[in-house]
DNA sequence: GTCAAGTTTTTGTCCAGGACAAAACGCCTC
DNA sequence: GAGGCGTTTTGTCCTGGACAAAAACTTGAC
């Protein structure tokens, strides 16, 4: 667009492609030799060319196979057919219900976010953090406003760097609220992170707000650790539950494939949670592998826990 | 495959060590066509199957590679050999100066890396940061720990899983300490990210705060911002710079090539600054792009952009 | 109608092996 | 040393085939 003197008819290659819609050069690849799209040109070399409005369209598609849908049946679908089915196709019902009941405090942060105003942003949230007290926010503000936010993304009301702005924000109101709570010596002793692909951090700060409030001692290795080394700090014996997070973006094979292979390598005295809204933890739930779909279920699976370890306290 | 009775010789798919490895499919079969290594089995189904040693050896040789090193050369050598090469490949020598005047300080913190401690490393990292100030604590605390830590790790002295503390202990300081830095409405304005591929986030906020401390009005969008969603964030008009952090272990490639496509999509009046310790950056630095190789780049980059900007400001 | 079991379709990932541009290296001359 | 030029190294892309696992659909028993 920009193009001072013109000849840029602006595309992406297949790795800038891969990069930004997060489907793999083999999928792409495979698409258009089944479906007919994506349909890139070719560039001076013979490799593939996509145009921007291309790449638009397979990101919103891979927003709505997040939520469900299969490609087969939306690949060939018009602009207008997969707005309304993003319309269709919003959170669990459950956590929608939370989010409209508390629906017009929350819009006021969608319009903070809209109009870019970040600290205004952080100020409020961090107030309402301290108001209805932690817990509370994280389960009523935090978990329905994420479901807001995604959702005014895909009805194009939201750019996706507002959603950006959003999370960022959100994270260090969060991290500020966890800091303050005392650390305690008191079990499970859980340690908190992602696999390597997945870069939601968000999630992962509010299992540990919850799981700290609930007097668990909670370490954070960050996102993207690999596997082998979730193994090593598990191996050090300084914890008793591993608990991974997983956005619905991830990849379904590698979320089972990763969880399996985690558990096996896993020291049988540590237990391993899986946890988040990825859609594939909740069709077919890995064997052996506690999956806490919702953010309710943490402290019942602690009080679980607690109850069969009471015997041999950790100390 | 999850037979818990023996039978497991425990090896991973090719996507397993594409993800723990961070080398892609292409490069893992082509090292295996050209080099002979890695040598995987093969699984029931036909399907390469990498042993654990395997993997770990790959890891080693990433390293080495975003050391400088050649795959061709080093691919051979006995594990010996690359522990060698290991004390060798130190980081630039600038920061290694400063590193070795303040090592006995610094290795109070590796010591509680260690050991573990994350509690006190974090209360020893903020009191250092209120001691000596936030702008002296990133440029000499900070920055020299880091590379203190990636060297240690290399020779096998800390785990991988411990940098991840460490790592994540520093960014809780750093972004309490940047909170605390009062919002200016000063310019330039700058929007800070990192692309896709990058997880890495410590260098991210280090430029923050010093920026920040220079009277900047920072924004940041957090690690892994698709370029098209960096260029949607510049096109709001707030702002006067992007900067981009990379990491060393960033794949040359697609920072070149990531940087060029932003700079054609952004707008005109849109600095892009490029920094960090990726080799890349310094060996061949595209044009029009300032790159910050080093920390103390800031101010002056800063200064320069000031000076340019002086006579129309921004409000 | 509901559930279980079996069949078909859909879908993502893997494979082989060829090709090639760009980077890095090494050699030569000044 | 600095710079120009051929050679080697290296990562990425390509085609097109294959196949297992998931999902959707069908059938039949109760």
């Amino acid at each position: 667009m920009n193009d001072r003197s013109a000849q840029t008819p602006i595309t992406l290659s297949i790795a800038a492609v891969e990069r930004d819609t997060g489907l793999s050069k083999d999928t792409l690849r495979v698409w258009e030799r089944r479906y007919g799209f994506p349909a890139p040109g070719r560039d001076a070399f013979g490799e593939r060319a996509y145009p921007l409005d291309q790449v638009e369209r397979l990101r919103l598609l891979r927003r709505l196979m997040d939520a469900g849908h299969r490609p087969g049946k939306i690949i060939g679908l018009t602009a207008d057919q997969l707005q309304l089915l993003v319309g269709e196709s919003s959170g669990p019902p459950q956590q929608m219900a939370e989010a409209v009941s508390a629906h017009d405090d929350l819009l006021r942060f969608i319009d903070l976010i809209r109009s870019h105003r970040v600290e205004d942003l952080r100020g409020n949230l961090s107030q309402a953090a301290l108001r209805i007290g932690l817990e509370r926010f994280v389960m009523s503000v935090c978990a329905p406003l994420n479901v807001l936010v995604g959702e005014a993304w895909a009805r194009g009301q939201i750019e996706i760097f507002e959603e950006h702005l959003y999370t960022e924000s959100m994270q260090v109101v969060l991290r500020n609220a966890i800091s303050t709570i005392p650390v305690s010596g008191a079990s499970p002793r859980v340690l908190l992170t992602t696999f390597p692909n997945e870069a939601h951090g968000l999630g992962l700060l509010m299992v540990e707000a919850l799981m700290a409030l609930d007097g668990c001692h909670c370490t954070s290795l960050g996102t993207q650790t690999p596997i082998l080394d979730i193994v090593r700090a598990a191996a050090s014996g300084e914890f008793d539950v591993v608990a991974i997070s997983f956005s619905a973006s991830q990849n379904p094979n590698q979320v089972l494939d990763g969880l399996t292979e985690l558990r096996e390598h896993l020291p049988p005295t540590v237990d391993l949670w899986a946890g988040g809204q990825c859609p594939v933890l909740q069709r077919r739930p890995p064997a052996g592998i506690p999956v806490l779909v919702s953010l309710a279920d943490i402290a019942p699976a602690l009080r679980r826990w607690r109850a069969t370890h009471a015997r041999r306290p950790a100390r």
